[in-house]
DNA sequence: TTCACTAAATGAATGACGTTCATTTAGAAT
DNA sequence: ATTCTAAATGAACGTCATTCATTTAGTGAA
C-alpha cells in the first residue's frame, strides 16, 4: 500500500508539535531501543521528511530532553505528601529509578542540563522540596540531599542493566582470590536481583545516614553549638 | 613539513600495540576531550592510517576500555590497607570519582561491561574487597556494598560536570517556590564547591549507614537472631 | 484586500564517523 | 622454500545528524 505523496509546502494544519514528536519518540524507544532513535526514523514514524522535525527541535539533544521531562512525570512522588520522610524517599527513590532504568541514555541529560526547560522535572523537585521540609530539613541542606540521593539513583539505574557476569574475573580469578570469592558469595541470601539487593542496601544506608547527620546538626544548632 | 608516505605492507617493526593506542588516546582525550577521540583523529596521532587500529582493537568500544582500565589503575586503594574502614573507603571513593569525574563517556563502559578483560580493574577491586574484609564484612554483603558505593560515585562524577545554573527554574521560578528557595540558599555555607559538598554529605551518610547496617546484622547474627 | 512575514513542510546535499575489504609486505612456522 | 599469519595502506560504504533552497499556507499590518 503507497503512501500518497505530500508536496512540499506548509500544510493547512500543522503535522508536528513537540507532544507529538515526544510521544513518537516514546514509542519508537519502546519498540527499537534508543539504537532505533534515529532522526530519520523518528521522522518516518510520524509520516515526515526528516528535516521537517527541525521546524520544532533544534537538535537531536532536544528530542531527548523532551522524553526525558515526559518520564519525569512518571517519577511518583505522592508519598511525600502521606508518609513519613524515610518512607517518602524511599518509595521516590525506587520509582524514579525504576522509571530510568529502561532510559539510561537519559541519564546524561538529567545529570547535565538545565532543568530551565523541563517544567515536569521542576514539578517533581518541587515536590521533593515540600516533603524535605515538612520532614523539618533546613532549607540549607535540602538540595544538597536531593543531588545525593539523585547520583545514588542514576548510578543505580545503570547497574540494573549490567550483565550478571559483569564481575566474572575469567583468567584473572587466582589473582583476586578474595574478590572472586566475594563475588561467588554474592545472591547465596533469599531470592530477589544482584542489582535491586545492592540498590536496597545502598538506599537504606544513605537515607538513615542523611537523616542521622541532619538531626545531628540541627540538634547542634538548636543547642547552639557551631 | 611533509611526512615521507609510509608504503602499504607489514612494518619491521610494528607501530601500534595496545599500550600504544591507550596512551595516545589518553593524549587525545585531554588536549581535545572526548569529542575529539575519534579514530580517525586517534590513528592521525599515532600517524598511522585508521584502519590499522582495527588490527589490534575490534571497535571504539574496545578502545574505551583501554582506556578505562588504564584510569582504573590510578584510583587509589592504598587507604585500605593502613587506614580505618571508614577512612578508608572515604579516601578511595573521592580518588574514584575525581579520576572519573572528567571521563564521563568512560561510565556506561565501567558500569555495563564486564571486568573480565580490564585486569587493572580486578586488581582494584581485589583491594577494596581485602579492606572490607580485614574490616569483618561478612562476604555475602561486600559486593552489593561495594556496588551500592560505585553506583553513587558514578553519578557524583556526573554531578562535578554540572553547570552551576542546572537548577534554575527560569520562568518556572513561582511555580516552584520552595525548590527555588532551596537553591537559592545552598551554598550559603562555608566555601566549597556544590558537587563536592553534596558528594561529602552523601558519601558520609552512606558509610555510616553502611557500616550501621552490616554491625547490626552481624550483632543480630552473634546473637543466633535470624 | 493586499502584501509582507513567518511557520511548516519537502527533498537534496553535506560532512562526520565507525567499520570493512582488497591489497601489500614482512616476520614466523612448517 | 613455502605457507600462514600479522600488520600496514587506501579506497569505499553505510549510517547519522544537520543544513539549505524551495514551496506553500496562515497571520498581522497597512
Amino acid at each position: 500500500m503507497r503512501q500518497l505523496r505530500r508536496p512540499a509546502g506548509r500544510p493547512p494544519q500543522p503535522l508536528l508539535s513537540s507532544a507529538r514528536i515526544t510521544s513518537a519518540a516514546l514509542k519508537l524507544i519502546g519498540r527499537s531501543g534508543y539504537r532505533g532513535l534515529t532522526m530519520a526514523a523518528l521522522a518516518k514514524s510520524l509520516n515526515v521528511a526528516t528535516s521537517a522535525l527541525y521546524n520544532h527541535v533544534n537538535s537531536k539533544q532536544d528530542v531527548l530532553l523532551l522524553v526525558e521531562d515526559h518520564l519525569m512525570g512518571r517519577v511518583d512522588v505522592s508519598a511525600f505528601s502521606n508518609q513519613p520522610w524515610e518512607t517518602a524517599v524511599s518509595m521516590w527513590a525506587h520509582s524514579y529509578r525504576q522509571v530510568f532504568a529502561s532510559h539510561l541514555p537519559l541519564i546524561p541529560v538529567i545529570a547535565l542540563l538545565p532543568v530551565t526547560d523541563a517544567p515536569r522535572t521542576i514539578t517533581m523537585y518541587e515536590a521533593v522540596t515540600q516533603g524535605f521540609l515538612t520532614a523539618g530539613w533546613p532549607a540549607e541542606r535540602i538540595i544538597d540531599a536531593i543531588v545525593a540521593l539523585e547520583s545514588f539513583i542514576y548510578g543505580s539505574a545503570y547497574d540494573v542493566n549490567a550483565p550478571t557476569n559483569i564481575f566474572d574475573a575469567g583468567t584473572q580469578v587466582p589473582h583476586s582470590p578474595n574478590f572472586s570469592a566475594a563475588v561467588a558469595r554474592r545472591g547465596n541470601l533469599a531470592g530477589a536481583n544482584n542489582a535491586d539487593a545492592a540498590f536496597d542496601m545502598g538506599l537504606k544506608a544513605l537515607i538513615q545516614g542523611l537523616a542521622a547527620g541532619v538531626s545531628a546538626e540541627m540538634g547542634a544548632a538548636t543547642a547552639g553549638l557551631h
